[in-house]
RNA sequence: GCCCUCGUAGUCCAAUGGACAAGACGGCCGCCUCCUAAGCGGCAAAUCCAGGUUCGACUCCUGGCGGGGGCACCA
């Protein structure tokens, strides 16, 4: 009986014992209460049995106390009930002191999970187009694809980060004109690259000796290559980078409309050919062959969607920005018309970063004019582990407002800092105590005569964490790592200025603080690493 | 017009059916002979509107209002 798991089955154990029903009491929940006088976890187990049971909630509650009382022992200090039915634990020293045990033995892996069902994960991010430089909208996207991936991979999914390159396009030749055009010292075409950038690509003089095919392959080279050194300093690497136009030469495209076509998924009408995707839920079916005979740019979405079938995957995660959201239902289609199932295609919209001018007045982002912030500038200016960090804390669903004016003055501001200085102090403190001190309190963690409430308050903070991680996980929410870094980080600042550690009486007292103090630590860098954030022993 | 998404303190935002809505910034008041003041304590301040479901709603449903996005044989 170490751990909350443990302690949420036992619960569920009691109540299934009294409706005699495991359905209902599989949503049973064991939470923390909102204050600590309300207990150490409090269950709805009552409310959710009281309707079946045809009783008064507080009644159920009290018959569950009683069987939870017999089923836990010791490790049951008391009960209460409380408001409409809730049944609060309160849970012996003795009890904590186990679960501490537990998180110490975890070490770095506290919170992770054993290998996952269904557990091949490809997850598709950033994935811009290689004629420019990477903005703050494809830093929001890398930041918080690399934190997923992190974050999956941690909890037992093997995960396989991948970048897909739009190299087919009209847009590509584009970039070749720019360049050419630059090289010549003419003019940039009105609907060509405009940005400095572009005249860094391929040197005038080699520009000016190839032909316009070979010059737009190796801007496009070149680009690449920027946007892969500005991702490496953002501390994110790929493990395949997808090539669209090797789809086409390889035949992939063709092949996987021929096969559409014989399974009856794709028709000719007007021209064009057309993949029947309305009779897989999407509102209208899509081109796939225009009627001058190239194909979309969704039919070499569907030669890729296959290939990564083909690799294995059980699952393909998409993060794209809100313009694309609008995909989705064809992105789902395409799959079932292939014969899969659909929900293993999953769609993550991004909201759109907001920049703000000194005012608040929304600026608007256009290439064109060279008005964007991008990744490179906000790392030289913020820092990998602000920039991070502010990208990361909010929800994927909401849009971010970043002001490009106090972009530098407001990094002073990030929270991250105060979790790298709680995680400094850690090391600060253990440093002093030695290592071997350290090493020997980590063999006397033992029940104290009272635990100071910040203590408590810390130690439970730690035993939710796994949970944290879980929900995170799955909802695809890696911006509650961030949220509850802050949460432990301030719970183990109000510990450390309640609770002296070095010379604590009695000794066992210092050592239970020591080891609470280490598990804390590594609670952090567990979280800070997740989001691909520094732990810093100094600062 | 249709579809998706988001509306929470002055500002940025958390809370996907639980108890008195969390935190940060900004504001006001206080704190370094004390394991890091990048810190600590205190004060003021919020669920867009109207219905509904529920023991219980920021959360779910309906209808509005407001922001953003999408409704190509563009990429």
């Amino acid at each position: 009986m170490g751990s909350v798991e443990q302690l949420h089955e036992t619960v569920r154990d009691a109540a299934a014992t009294l409706v005699g029903d495991s359905a209902v009491a599989r949503a049973v929940k064991l939470e923390r209460p909102p204050r600590a006088e309300l207990g150490d976890y409090s269950t709805n187990a009552a409310l959710l049995l009281a309707p079946k049971l045809g009783l008064p909630p507080r009644d159920v509650a009290q018959t569950l106390a009683i069987e939870l009382g017999s089923r836990l022992g010791s490790v049951l200090a008391r009960t209460e009930v409380a408001g409409p039915g809730f049944l609060n634990l309160f849970l012996s020293d003795q009890w904590l002191a186990a679960a501490l045990g537990g998180v110490l033995e975890a070490g770095d892996r506290f919170g992770a999970a054993e290998k996952a069902a269904a557990a091949r994960i490809d997850v598709e991010f950033v994935s811009a187009n290689p004629t420019g430089p990477l903005h703050i909208g494809h830093a929001r996207g890398a930041a918080y694809g690399d934190a997923l991936s992190r974050l999956l991979a941690f909890r037992g999914f093997e995960i396989t980060r991948e970048f897909y390159i739009n190299d087919y396009g009209s847009q590509v030749r584009k970039l070749g004109e720019s360049v050419a055009a630059i090289a010549r010292g003419e003019p940039v075409a009105s609907d060509g690259y405009h940005g400095d950038y572009v005249a860094t690509l391929v040197p005038a003089e080699r520009a000016l000796q190839l032909d316009i095919d070979e010059l737009s392959r190796e801007a496009l080279a070149a680009c690449l290559e920027q946007i892969r050194a500005s991702l490496e300093r953002f501390g994110v690497r790929f493990d395949v980078w997808f090539s669209e136009r090797s789809l086409h030469e390889s035949g992939a495209v063709e092949r996987v409309l021929e096969r559409l076509a014989a399974n009856g998924e794709s028709y000719r009408s007007e021209g064009a050919l057309w993949l029947r995707t309305s009779t897989h839920g999407d509102d209208k079916d899509r081109v796939l062959e225009r009627s001058d005979g190239d194909t979309t740019y969704f039919a070499s979405d569907i030669a890729y969607l296959e290939d990564k079938r083909s690799r294995g995957f059980d699952r393909m995660i998409y993060v794209w920005g809100s313009d694309h959201h609008g995909y989705e239902a064809r992105m789902k289609s395409a799959c079932a018309a292939l014969g899969g199932d659909p929900e293993t295609v999953e769609l993550i919209a991004l909201q759109f970063v907001h920049l703000v001018g000194g005012g608040g007045a929304r600026v608007a982002m256009s290439k064109r004019e060279g008005e964007y912030v991008t990744l490179d500038e906000l790392v030289e200016q913020v820092g990998v582990d602000a920039a991070r960090y502010f990208l990361l804390a909010r929800s994927h669903d909401t849009t971010v407002e970043l002001d490009s004016d106090l972009a530098v003055s407001r990094s002073a501001d990030n929270p991250v800092y105060y979790v790298q200085y709680a995680h400094a102090r850690i090391a600060s403190l253990l440093a002093k105590l030695g290592s071997d001190r350290v090493e020997e309190a980590l063999g006397e963690v033992a029940p104290v005569p009272s635990l100071h409430p910040s203590e408590r308050a810390l130690l439970k903070r730690l035993l939710a964490f796994p949970a944290d991680l879980e929900d995170a996980a799955e909802r695809r929410a890696p911006h509650r790592v961030a949220t509850a870094v802050l949460d432990i980080a301030q719970q183990f600042t109000a510990f450390y200025r309640d609770c002296h550690v070095v010379g604590a009486k009695p000794r066992a007292s210092e050592s239970l603080r020591i080891a609470l103090a280490l598990a804390t630590q590594r609670t952090l860098a567990i979280s800070l690493g997740l989001l691909g954030v520094s732990a810093p022993d100094r600062m």
